[in-house]
RNA sequence: GUCCCCAUCGUCUAGCGGUUAGGACACCGCCCUUUCACGGCGGUAACCGGGGUUCAAGUCCCCGUGGGGACGCCA
């Protein structure tokens, strides 16, 4: 059998983190079995759908990487082939017109409740034969309900839940068909999954409840019913489900916030899942050792310092190149041009240089700055801090022992501030802050020889003795 | 309220009848160190409660409790 999956989100907001999820699972079962994955729009609700959403939604997906082999399908584009199935089962005696209205309907929920019923549709229509008019002898507005059968339990062999077993009497006769004609969810959903043969269903367990009603119609058309997996929730961090209020913010935000989407891939994966004690994988990793049977069943909570960690473990190991083109958008963002040339170090072995001190593409963005723009002003807290009456000295002594390298290189660089140390007699520690703030205008860099090989000698040579001026007058009165 | 799902350190998890209950994040020490980091070493910390079943239960069953979800002419 072929496996075919999708993800099938409806365009009324951008994806979200726990979409993402389930898009992801879906994708690598499909990758890991060699089948298709397919992208369904599921935009029904005209009234909620929004191409901006649409957008968003494959703007997200193309930054994950998860490509899809089919679509995007748009379920507004298949409304004949729903009617035909809403035909279908009408003709069968599976689905029939109820004419309640609105009204009747609230009323007969709200009765329920107050008799601490579950409220669902009391069967008033199922099997009504005539066709009741209004005063001009036109037919009332009515919907299509599917007739649900009353007796008996459908069982649900969850992929990741188990046996789910629900008996029919907690079901009740769906909407199928709007008064307008429109096709709703549940219907929209079991042809899409039969006409597209998705072989497995793997989605959020909000749907476990729809499940049984799927199924049910799935029977009454005569067809076999995929495998389902129902994924857990993500919850937020205070033990509630993730929503807008609570920080389920869209995919591309994490790009905003400088993580690589394959670290968020990384540890959507791990968020219920896991493979002995690894922590970090590879794409390939993923699809080789993802297995949807080990998702587990519970909800998991959201931990942005995870994320971090594991962003910073990419930041870490991956190639320079690659940091460097998700870096891109940060310096873009940022205003940051970068220009290598004979006066400014190559974009990456500053990278090489900063990865371990960044946890987010925004603080390597922001923390490389010194290397291709000149600053007006020092740190304030560094410049108080570092800045004493000795520093002119000191910072003039390097300026001349700079001066007289020829091979500007870090060795040569670690020699002179040696030597400046010995002369003067005094700690690194006395030498190394000033020095530092002098050229870089903050109090953190890299180790100084290497900072100062990057910044290259003639810059180096300049921040100086503007550095010496700055400090000299500082202590002048 | 009814139905469904879930339950191991603060968080993510391993465990699938017999373990000193393992790992990771976070947190706290120590070490390394010219700054910021990285790194190394060590530490604190968990089986929701009660009944069973069994020689033996975190592991199986039941009942509570707690959390989540669903109950739309939304998806």
């Amino acid at each position: 059998m072929t496996v075919r999956t999708r993800f099938a989100p409806s365009p009324t907001g951008y994806l979200h983190i726990g979409g993402a999820r389930t898009a992801l699972y879906s994708w690598l079962h499909a990758r890991k079995h060699g089948g298709q994955f397919i992208l369904r729009i599921e935009d029904t609700d005209r009234e909620r759908s929004t191409q901006e959403s649409v957008d968003a939604i494959l703007e997200g997906m193309n930054w994950l990487g998860l490509d899809y082999d089919e679509g995007p399908i748009f379920q507004t584009d298949r409304f004949d082939r729903y009617a035909e199935v809403i035909e279908q089962l009408i003709e069968q005696g599976d689905a029939y017109k109820c004419y309640c209205t609105r009204d009747e309907l609230d009323e007969m929920r709200e009765t329920q409740r107050a008799n601490k019923e579950k409220p669902r549709y009391n069967g008033k229509c199922r099997d009504r034969k005539d066709i009741p008019t209004d005063e001009n002898g036109n037919p009332l507005d009515s919907v299509i309900r599917f007739k649900n059968p009353l007796e008996g339990d459908v069982v649900i062999d969850d992929m990741i839940k188990g046996e789910i077993i629900i008996n029919n009497r907690e079901l009740d006769d769906l909407i199928i068909a709007r008064t307008d004609g429109t096709p709703t969810y549940n219907l929209t959903v079991v042809v899409d999954d039969l006409d597209m043969e998705i072989s497995h269903v793997i989605r959020g367990d909000d749907h476990i409840n729809n499940t049984p009603r799927q199924i049910n119609m799935i029977t009454a058309l005569g067809k076999d019913v995929p495998k389902f997996a129902h994924a857990p929730m993500i919850l937020g961090d205070d033990g509630k489900r993730l929503s807008k209020r609570h920080g389920a913010v869209g995919v591309m935000q994490y790009r905003d916030d400088g993580y690589f989407p394959q670290a968020v891939l990384n540890y959507l994966l791990r968020l219920g899942w896991s493979h002995e004690d690894q922590e970090i994988f590879s794409r390939e990793e993923m699809i080789d050792l993802f297995k949807v049977e080990n998702v587990n069943g519970a909800a998991s909570t959201f931990n942005t310092k995870k994320l971090i960690w594991v962003n910073e473990q990419y930041i870490k190991t991956l190639p320079a190149d690659e940091i460097a083109q998700h870096l891109q958008w940060h310096l873009d963002n940022q205003g940051l041009t970068i220009v290598e040339g004979d006066d400014y170090p190559a974009l990456n072995d500053v990278i090489d240089a900063h990865r371990d001190r960044a946890k987010t593409l925004v603080e390597l963005a922001a923390g490389i700055r010194y290397y291709y723009q000149d600053f007006e002003s020092y740190d304030e807290n560094a410049a108080k801090k570092h800045f004493k009456t000795a520093t002119p000295a000191i910072l003039q002594n390097l300026l001349d022992k700079f001066r007289q390298i020829e091979a500007w290189n870090a060795d040569n660089i670690a020699a002179e501030i040696k030597n400046t140390c010995d002369e003067l007699a005094l700690g690194m520690g006395k030498v190394g802050p000033a020095l530092r703030v002098a050229v870089t205008g903050t109090a953190m860099s890299p180790s100084l020889e290497i900072t100062l090989d990057l910044i290259g000698k003639k810059r180096s040579l300049e921040r100086l003795e503007k550095a010496v001026e700055f400090a000299t007058a500082k202590y002048a009165d």
